[in-house]
DNA sequence: TATGTGACCACCT
DNA sequence: CAGGTGGCCACAT
């Protein structure tokens, strides 16, 4: 894995959400984080929106700080991302997700290697 | 140049 | 637990 300072920030957000194990999730605003732009989580949700299909992103394991889809509730989007969450086994409690046990944190050498030195 | 808008968040009531 | 507020920042008007 290379340094992530070269890639420009929509490249390391997509990193970081492409480092999302299966059946895990983390928040708009971690992965802001972990991709060294502490406090941008609704630029997260644009890269996300903007991210080349070619990627084939877990991009439905980004959900909010409280556990929830952002996304309109009767929206086919947000029927395909709870879909896709059910297949991976994350339970979804009356539209939250119990973080404490899928929030994903990264282990320690995954973090080294991804913040910025 | 100014204003409104988000697939958001931390903080305070 | 539910709202309200201020902050955030790229984009469209």
């Amino acid at each position: 894995m290379e340094n992530q300072q070269n890639l420009s920030p929509k490249a390391r957000i997509w990193q970081v959400v492409g480092m999302i194990p299966q059946g895990q999730v983390c928040s708009y605003g971690k992965v802001a984080d972990l991709a060294g732009l502490p406090g941008r989580a609704r630029y997260v949700s644009r890269a996300l929106k903007e991210a080349p299909q070619q990627l084939t992103l877990p991009w439905h394991r980004v959900v909010n700080s409280q556990g929830k889809v952002s996304l309109p509730k009767d929206s086919e989007p947000y029927r395909e991302q709870m879909s896709r969450l059910r297949t991976e086994g994350v339970v979804v409690n009356q539209g939250k997700i119990d973080l404490s046990k899928y929030g994903w944190q990264p282990d320690l050498m995954t973090l080294l290697m991804a913040l910025p030195f």
